[in-house]
DNA sequence: TAGATTGTTAATCGATTAACAATC
DNA sequence: TAGATTGTTAATCGATTAACAATC
């Protein structure tokens, strides 16, 4: 049977805040940082970061560390972001919009080159300068823009239907801001991104861990979350 | 050093799909389940579904399953959203505006009582009936309101202060929407939530730039999200 | 050289899956 | 009872951490 060779999905993230985090100190107009400072960053393990890099290759140098842009450069290349990419947003209501409109992503190389409603008031309007395409027009749209990537931000209800719509095009990666369940092939990657879903991981969290004695600390969660400055 | 024994991360996660396909079911009319169908909806396997419940207790019949309305309500109280949560939202700018206003939230036992900004003339303004109060009140709102939940929407060079802002306030929940890494107390519970990192997740595993050949390789990706790239 | 820090291997830890007795 | 499905234990799998030789 063939095998998937994939990044851990932990490791991936860890990769997106890395960069975040040489952005910064690129800003700050560090040349050099280490597997220490990255992970004193993100409340990581220094072993963890050096475990990560070396998925993709070797990066640094004994005794020296990482240059900043060069693994900047790196990782954005791990990361496929080192190219453009094309996307589409499905569902313009009120979150649909400000997705439409959100400036951040084009300068992470995300472009939001096509919008999709159902209604047919909504077709034809402009937003943010691209102008919003039915959902019939979904397959040559996406063909012509070279769409690969799509945020769903339609009705719950209409969730399944449009992701559905969305894999037929051609579209592989979806982040899924509906409040449902959605289910679609293996092949095509697909995130929960709906905040409701993140809030309720806060709120699991935090009335799961309700004032405790200081010497049962939490363990803090992953790294990624918030690992704290406190050790013992 | 002294653990804590907290919600494992996944589970939780699961804990809040497992809870959206019922409601659907609910919707459906369906009256009881089983782990197998849960499972099904989410692409887990049902001995991942026994194994996350069994974590708070026994909620099923052999032989019969469970009930929709009954699993609904503990699933419910185990991610503490069988109560209501004021929420506050910093920064309003376009994301953080949206936020205000999602609709969604509020069905979710969410609610959005408290926004703040920086800019003084976005202060005293409405949206979605809330009032935006300064950074300074910050403090006063969030003890007044009881707020122990909050969404970071500022831009990324103000998002440490800003988290550190809310920490003070007796904030212990954040999702960052910022697109930089910010740094808490381990007893903060801090998700990232910024779109960009999620799409970023998405490019990673669409272009999966695959690891150097090396004699073991990665495994699927989680049920959750989706399987990654068949090689050979 | 001496000190620093990498990449990698081995040990640990945690999470997922398979199997099955219990039981409705 | 016979069939179905749970809750749980043991086995497997994967991810994190610790340790260290290599090397700048």
């Amino acid at each position: 049977m063939t095998r998937v060779s994939s990044i851990p999905k932990a490791t991936c993230l860890r990769l997106s805040l890395y960069l975040r985090h040489l952005d910064h100190a690129a800003d700050q107009g560090s040349e050099t940082t280490s597997s220490a400072q990255l992970a004193a960053a993100l409340g990581a393990t220094a072993a963890q970061v050096r475990k990560d890099l070396s998925l993709f290759g070797q990066f640094g140098r004994p005794g020296v560390g990482y240059q900043v842009e060069e693994l900047r450069q790196a990782i954005r290349r791990i990361l496929g972001v080192d190219r453009r990419w094309p996307v589409a947003v499905v569902g313009v209501g009120n979150l649909g919009r400000a997705l439409a409109r959100y400036r951040e992503f084009a300068e992470r190389n995300f472009d939001v080159v096509a919008l999709f409603d159902i209604d047919p008031a909504k077709v034809g309007s402009r937003i943010g300068g691209v102008v919003v395409s039915s959902m019939e027009d979904m397959d040559k749209v996406v063909a012509e823009c070279g769409v690969r990537l799509a945020l769903l931000a339609v009705p719950a209800h209409a969730a399944q239907k449009a992701a559905e719509a969305l894999v037929r095009a051609g579209v592989t990666g979806i982040l899924n801001f509906a409040p449902a369940v959605v289910r679609l092939p293996a092949r095509v990657v697909l995130y929960p991104a709906d905040v409701s879903v993140l809030l309720e991981q806060l709120s699991c969290q935090v009335s799961a861990e309700p004032a405790r004695p200081r010497s049962r600390r939490g363990k803090g969660g992953s790294a990624l979350t918030a690992r704290g400055f406190e050790v013992e």
